[in-house]
Parts: structure tokens; sequence; C-alpha cells
RNA sequence: GCGAGAGUGGCGGAACGGCAGACGCGCAAGGCUCAGGACCUUGUGAGGGAAACUUCGUGGGGGUUCAAGUCCCCCCUCUCGCACCA
């Protein structure tokens, strides 16, 4: 850990007559050596300054390295850094390398290379990238996910996971992914397709997983969202990804089949008096079971054309719905009737219990079936306000219980409850709460990962590795190209896979699959706080001190991957006793996409990517930041335009003309006038602003603004503080720049280690004011008056003043809306 | 289909319910230059007018208000998310 100080470094630059041009390419190497040269941007504890950790999300590293896109993240988030700091904060502002998973492998086996070649190769492009654009990282932090020192803690985290029961293995029907040739978590399947692949359905397979236990998190990741400060959409799609919904599982016994009953879940266990049919998904283990010989062959072509179809087909809400019915009957405890169970592909296997009770009278699906079968509809919800039910489609809405029995007259949620309390009485089931979620498979038949840390015995069975053996390191494979049947290449590496079992020493294998590259970047963030630490993931007393991260900012894109795990690994980190906070990101920022020029997104194959290296060579690093801020809000996406970078250049040159002139002038200390004290106030105050809220776009502007009055300025009107605060606020955005004006102004430690200007108040207050004249709410005069000189005097010359007067002649006003040192809005 | 966000000059975008279009790009005119995607100055929403001025104008239509780009209702378009979740 360093523990520097803040004493500014001794330059080994001299000071020397600015030139008449701007030139970036003098300018920017020579800074960026002295950065690296004085450490400057190494972490510094100071026990007297606050801290503040500033974070992008874990970059993997490409091997088509940053596009001016990727910077309209890192630039926005190292000029954070960067004010912070000169506002008093200690800055952690680290970067690291998602280093492990299928996009590396993926690109490295198109290039006949191996990743462990090609890792190091691309995230030294970034960093160069990122030093290039001026960017400042504590290097020193740098980590890397898939080096030994890193992916021990990941696999130690699997273990604390695996210890407290939320790391579990269990068959089911996966989702495969032919591209990936590995098996998919539910969040990386969109639209029925890969999410890397999008032009590649996926499909089912049959294979032993690992899993995560998010699900036992899912009520604390849907509360907790209410203390953080992240975008609404963002905690609006995780509410939604969760999915939770209140209602009760009951069941029904199959009539003649003593023993065997379906269960099912249902958010409106008040309309059961209405059901008249059930319906089980096709590859329900009750199917087999309960369907007579006469319906055998209908039900069994009918499950084997719904394993066929994709799942696209499948989940398509415009195709009709489709079923048959399997012969058997279950008995409705409520109505006491015997009800047909049919099979039906729009009842899905992974929600639930993988069967309903069909209200067609309050659920559309369930009306739509019906009719298109011919079965009962009987209609035991009404509305509220005394009207019938519609006859021509379910009514879904609450009301009131009709035709149910002991339940009629309640209304919908008094209903729900007397159910519950029935069923619970009655054994027949109970409230109970379902959530659309699933639990997060982990397991990845691919070489490039975090191998899994379990070993299979044949006498002890599943046995965790003990920490004291981690990691256990991915051994090297020329030849780790997926098989595509489901085993993991790891599997081919004697060596690898035959080991001792740690409970009883006997022969054992190891799991030959890897861990999700999520699991990599679930815990990252804590690494940074002593990457180097060599006993735990984190050095508990840095952990303290630099945790949460104040500032996180990434795409929106990982709303529901990368931030829910993430979520998920902190709240067992603290239910363990790890960390003494709950959330990993307290505040949420996600920046703007940028689109290439033409409106689509910047890649390879469309030969619409903009390199910063191009644009760093055309017009230098800081114009090309200005850009990146100015070009619209960080938060909105916007199209790449060339011709801003120029224009930013230009506003450069044009700070650089009038700084020059006022050091050519011997830097005159200056007695400004009033307006010019006030400007530079008023300046101050704007921006600071502006640079809180993350503004950078119209920070500029006022920057901008503020440099078009200078400019009419001479040398000796302007001042020094008018000169100097304006350079120490251009700084964190055009950091070479300003630590060459700072130089070139006398001074000799780096401008980034000193303090943000502030600004008087009392100097900011304006003594003449524009007053709007309004005549029925359209402006007809504005009045330069003097500031404060109250109601009377500034309506009084509103009403003399000579547009209104002609407007007034033979009328009389009926009111005066008067805003004070604004506005008169006289309504005649 | 459901949910969320967004529609402002030729373009990117500014505007605590109070001067719409800040700032910049582009464009035009002039200056300066051997030259320039250089630099400087001025202008630049649309219509009308010689001008002072004036009318219209923030996707469309209603409404609230002294006053609406901003708030409310309906509609249209685009982007994103979820897509039979019982």
């Amino acid at each position: 850990m360093h523990s520097g100080t803040l004493n500014s470094p001794i330059w080994s630059i001299a000071i020397t007559p600015m030139d008449e041009r701007y030139d970036p390419h003098t300018i920017e190497p020579r800074w960026r050596e002295q950065w690296e040269r004085t450490d400057l941007y190494l972490t510094r504890e100071d026990p007297g300054r606050p801290k503040f950790y500033v974070l992008e999300m874990f970059p993997y590293p490409s091997g088509n390295g940053l596009s001016v896109g990727h910077l309209h993240n890192y630039v926005p988030c190292d000029v954070v850094g960067r004010y912070k700091r000169m506002a008093g904060f200690n800055v952690l502002h680290p970067m690291g390398w998602d280093a492990f998973g299928l996009p590396a492998e993926n690109d490295a086996l198109l290039k006949g290379l191996h990743p462990k070649e090609t890792v190091p190769r691309y995230a030294a492009n970034f960093k160069r990238q990122l030093k290039l654009s001026g960017c400042a990282y504590d290097w020193t932090r740098e980590i890397n996910s898939s080096s030994p020192d890193y992916y021990r803690w990941t696999q130690w985290f699997f273990l604390l996971l695996h210890r407290r029961g939320l790391a579990y293995r269990a068959p089911g029907s996966q989702w495969w992914c032919e591209k990936c040739r590995t098996i998919l978590a539910n969040e990386q399947v969109i639209n029925g397709c890969c999410w890397r692949h999008p032009d590649t359905v996926v499909t089912r397979k049959e294979l032993d997983q690992w899993y995560f236990k998010i699900t036992a998190y899912a009520d604390r990741l849907i509360e907790d969202l209410d203390g953080i400060d992240w975008p609404e959409p963002i905690k609006l799609m995780q509410r939604n990804w969760i999915g939770r919904s209140e209602g009760a599982e009951l069941a029904f016994p199959v009539s003649g089949h003593a023993g065997q009953e379906v269960r099912f879940f249902t958010t409106r266990p008040d309309t059961v008096f209405g059901v008249s049919f059930m319906v089980l998904a096709p590859e329900h283990p009750l199917v087999t079971a309960i369907t007579t010989g006469a319906q055998r062959a209908a039900v069994e072509e009918y499950v084997a054309q719904a394993r066929r179809q994709s799942e696209i087909e499948r989940l398509s809400t415009v195709k009709e719905k489709t079923g048959v019915f399997t012969g058997a009957h279950a008995r409705n405890l409520f109505s006491g009737k015997d009800i047909p169970i049919w099979i039906a592909d729009y009842v899905l296997m992974g929600y639930g219990t993988g069967a309903i009770m069909a209200a067609p009278g309050e659920d559309e699906r369930d009306f739509a079936f019906a009719k298109k079968y011919g079965l009962e509809i009987p209609i035991v919800t009404a509305p509220a306000d005394g009207s019938a039910a519609p006859a021509d489609r379910a009514f879904t809405e609450r009301g009131v219980a009709i035709n149910s029995g002991f339940l009629d007259g309640l209304k919908t949620s008094d209903a729900i409850s007397a159910v519950c309390k029935y069923a619970e009485a009655h054994g027949i089931g109970r409230p109970t709460v379902s959530y659309r979620m699933r639990d997060w498979l982990i397991s990845r038949q691919r070489y490039w990962g975090c191998p899994i840390p379990i070993v299979y015995c044949p006498t002890d069975g599943i046995v965790p590795v003990p920490e004291d053996q981690l990691p256990v390191l991915l051994p090297d494979m020329k030849d780790y190209e997926p098989s595509g049947t489901g085993r993991s290449p790891l599997a081919n590496v004697a060596e690898f896979v035959n080991t001792v079992c740690p409970k009883c020493g006997g022969p054992a294998e190891r799991e030959t699959d890897t861990l999700d590259g999520f699991a990599c970047s679930s815990w990252y963030f804590l690494r940074f706080a002593s990457p180097h630490y060599a006993a735990a993931p984190f050095d508990p007393r840095a952990g303290d001190y630099w945790l949460p991260v104040d500032l996180y900012v990434g795409g929106a894109e990982h709303a529901v991957m990368h931030l829910l795990y993430a979520r998920m690994w902190t709240k067992v980190m603290f239910d363990a006793g790890l960390i003494k906070f709950k959330e990993p990101f307290p505040a949420l920022r996600n920046q703007g996409m940028i689109w290439a020029a033409d409106g689509q997104k910047m890649s390879k194959s469309k030969g619409n990517v903009v390199t910063p290296d191009a644009m760093v060579e055309k017009y230098g690093a800081d114009a090309l930041r200005l850009w990146e801020l100015f070009m619209g809000p960080f938060e909105e996406a916007t199209n790449w335009n060339e011709d801003g970078v120029f224009g930013t250049a230009r506003y450069l040159q044009r700070v650089w003309a009038v700084v020059r002139r006022y050091i050519e002038a011997g830097c005159p200390p200056g007695d400004p006038a009033a307006e010019t004290l006030r400007r530079a106030h008023k300046t101050i105050r704007t921006v600071t602003d502006h640079m809180e809220r993350m503004r950078f776009n119209t920070a500029l502007a006022t920057m901008m603004d503020q440099l078009n009055y200078l400019a009419k300025l001479t040398p000796g009107e302007t001042g020094r503080f008018a000169i100097e605060s304006y350079v120490l606020m251009l700084a964190p955005m055009a950091p070479h720049l300003g630590e060459e004006f700072w130089r070139a102004l006398g001074h000799d430690g780096s401008i980034h280690l000193e303090s943000w200007p502030t600004f008087d108040p009392e100097l900011t207050r304006d003594e003449t004011v524009t007053v709007i004249v309004q005549v029925n709410g359209k402006v007809r005069d504005r009045l330069q008056v003097p500031a404060g000189q109250g109601e009377a005097a500034n309506t009084a010359a509103a009403l003399n003043c000579g547009a209104v007067m002609k407007l007034m002649t033979g009328k009389s006003y009926t009111k005066i809306i008067y805003v004070p040192d604004k506005l008169v809005n006289i309504v005649v």
C-alpha cells in the first residue's frame, strides 16, 4: 500500500516562452512522461481526506482495442477522478481486465493463438490507449482475472458460497449455444438466442450443472434497490427480472390415481371455483403417469413436437395456443368438479411448478385456450362497481367473487386470503411467493475460465478443494478447442483430472467445467482496495477504508447480469461477515452509447470504427477528451462526429491564445473590474455545479462562454484570479494542457494536485438585472434595473415603458404578476 | 402485447413553470493570407417588412395556468428492456 503525500513532484521541465501556436503533439507526450516519472497517479492514503472510489465496469480487453465510443465511459470517469482529487478527496481510480471467458477464448481460437498470449498483449494495448488518452489510473493496482493470483480468490469465493449452501450441483435441461459450445445462464439468453450470438437460437441439453442460489437472495435484491442511487430504468429492469409474485401453491388430486396430485402456483387463488381445467407443461413428470391409453399417441406426439420447437417459436406470444387432452381428470377441491387435465406449451416447466389451474373467466390465456378447445368458461369474478363481467373476454381485473361458494361477495384481496386460509387448514396448499428469476447457472464447458475447485471422489462424493490447496491451476493446453459434446476440454488433460480426494486420499477426479466469467467480475471491485494482498481476497483494513464504490459507471446492457450477480455476491460476503456494506455500488450511472457517424454500431466488420489513436494523432488527446465530454449529456446516446473534435481543438487553441497573451504581458496581477470578477466567480459556481452533476457538456459550454468573455479583455483587465481559476477548472478535462499552463504560469507542482477553485457568493451577485416585461404573457420589453429594487419600482417601470404604453392605450390592467428581479406580467 | 425512456434550427445539443434555440458544428459575408478543413470579425429558426418591427414556431391534438419545450389527458414516431412467468 502506497502512502505517499500530496507533495507536488518537481518537474524536470523548464519554463520557456509559450509557442505562438498550441501544439498538442509536443505538449502531451512530455506531460505523460512526467506523470509516469513522478508516479503522479499513485493512490495516496491521507487520513485527513475523505475517500472517493470511482470505478468503470471491468472491461474485457478486446483485440480490436478501444474506440472513441469506449472512451465515452473512461474519459468522464477520469474527469470525475481528477475533479474529486482537486476537490479534496483521496481518489481511488483503478483499472483491470476481465480476461477470463469466452470472448478471449473465441478470439484466440479464431487466430490460432493461445489466450495466455493474446490476453496480456491486448491488455497492454488497452493500457497504452488509456494512457494516450490522458486517463489517470493507479497502474500499480492493475489486476487481471485470468491470473492465478486473482482467480485463486474467485475459487475461494466459490468455496465460500459452497460452504454456505449457495453453490449446488443439479441435473436439468439447460440452454446450450452451439456457437459458444457451452451452457448459458438464463440471463444470457436473449429473445431465445445467445447473448453473444443474436443469430443463434439456443437449444436444450440435459446436463449436470453447477448453480449459485441467487433465488435465495431474491427478496433482498429487490428490497435493497430502494436504498441505492441508480438510474430508475435499471432498478426497474432488475425488479422485473427477479419478477416476484405473491400467490398460493395449491394441489388437486388426480382422479383415479391415488396419491398423485397436480401441484400448481397461482396469483389468483380467489378464482379457484372457476377452475374448469388444468394444464401441465409438456415436460411435466406427471404427464406419462396419468395419460390414458386412448390419448397416449396424441400426447406423445405433442410432447415430441414441443421438444423439436425452437424456443423462439415456443415463446412467441402471437402464436395460437395449442394443447392436447391427457384423458385424465383432477378433482377441483373447491367446486367439487372433476376437471380435465391438458398439456400445452404455453405452460412453462421452468416457472412455478410447471402446472397451472386454468381460470378462463379471469385469465386471457386460459380464455383463449378454452375457446379454442370448447372448454367450460365459468365466471367467478365480477367488476367491483356491480356491472356485469364481460362475456367475450376474460375479466382479469380485481373485483368481487361470484359463483364461488364461501367466497361470494368477497373483494378479490379478501377472497385470496380466505382461500389461503382454507387451503392451509385443509392441507391443500399455502400462500407462497414465486420468482421469475432462476438460479444462476455457472458451469461452462470451456477451457479459458476459472476452474471450479471441486473434486469427485467415489467414496466421499462431491468434495470441495481445501482453501490451502488453492489455486486449482488452469493447466496449459495446446488444443483447447471445445468438443461440442458438453464436456469441457479439460476432461482430456489426465494430469489435471486425476487427483486425490482431499478427504480420504483415494483416487478422485476434478471437476472439469470452468466458472462463468461473470463470477470473476462479481468481486473484482474489492480486489482493487488491496490488489497484492496475499492472505485473503482483500485486506480488511483497506476494504474498510475504500469500499464500497462511490461512483460506478458502465453500460446499461449489464442491468440484469453483472449488476445482479455482483449485488448477490456482496450480500453473501456481508452475511459471512467479510464486509460491512450490503450494496457494492451505492451510486451507478450509465454512459450513453456512441454510435458511429452512420448511426450504426461501431464495428470492425462495418469499417466505421474510429480509434482514439487516430484522433490523438490528428487533434491531440485533450481535444478528443473535450469532445467526448461536450458532444452531449453523458448519459445519452449520440452519433460520433469527428468535426466536433476539430471544434474542441479550436477552442483549446483559443484558450492557448488568451493564456499566452496574459503570460507574455508578464502575468499582471490585475485590478479587474467588478464585472470581470463577478464573471470569474459565477463561472466557478456554474462549472462546479455541473461537475458535481456530471453535466460535462454544459460545464464545458460555460467554460467556452467565459473564454469568449476573457478574450475580449486586455491582460491587465483580466487579472490573475480569472486566468488561474479558469486553468484549474480546465485541468481535469484537458489534463495535459492544464499542466502546461500551470507550469507556464510559474508553478512548479502538478496542477492535478492543486485545489479546485472556490467562489465567493457575495461576488457572484449581480448589480443590475434584466426584468422581462410581458403583456398577457407575451414579452414586450426588457428593462435593465438595479438588482433588488422591489416590486413597486419594477412594476411602475414596466407600466411606463414605451412598448407597454403603446399596447395599454385605452385599456386598463386587471392583474400584475411579479417575479422578483425577473419578470413583470401585465394581464389586460 | 406489456414496461421504460426520448421527440427542440441543416447537425450535436441548452433552457429552477418565466427572454426558446445557451455553447459548439456547419453555412454565409468580410478581413488576413502565396496557400490552407488555418486564424480573426460579423451574421445565421421560419414567414412578412426598406426599416423600426411583427406574426408563427419545441412530433400531433386537447387541457391546466397570468405564463407550458417544461405540468395533465389522448394520439403518432423512434430507441431500449421483457416477451404466454400462471
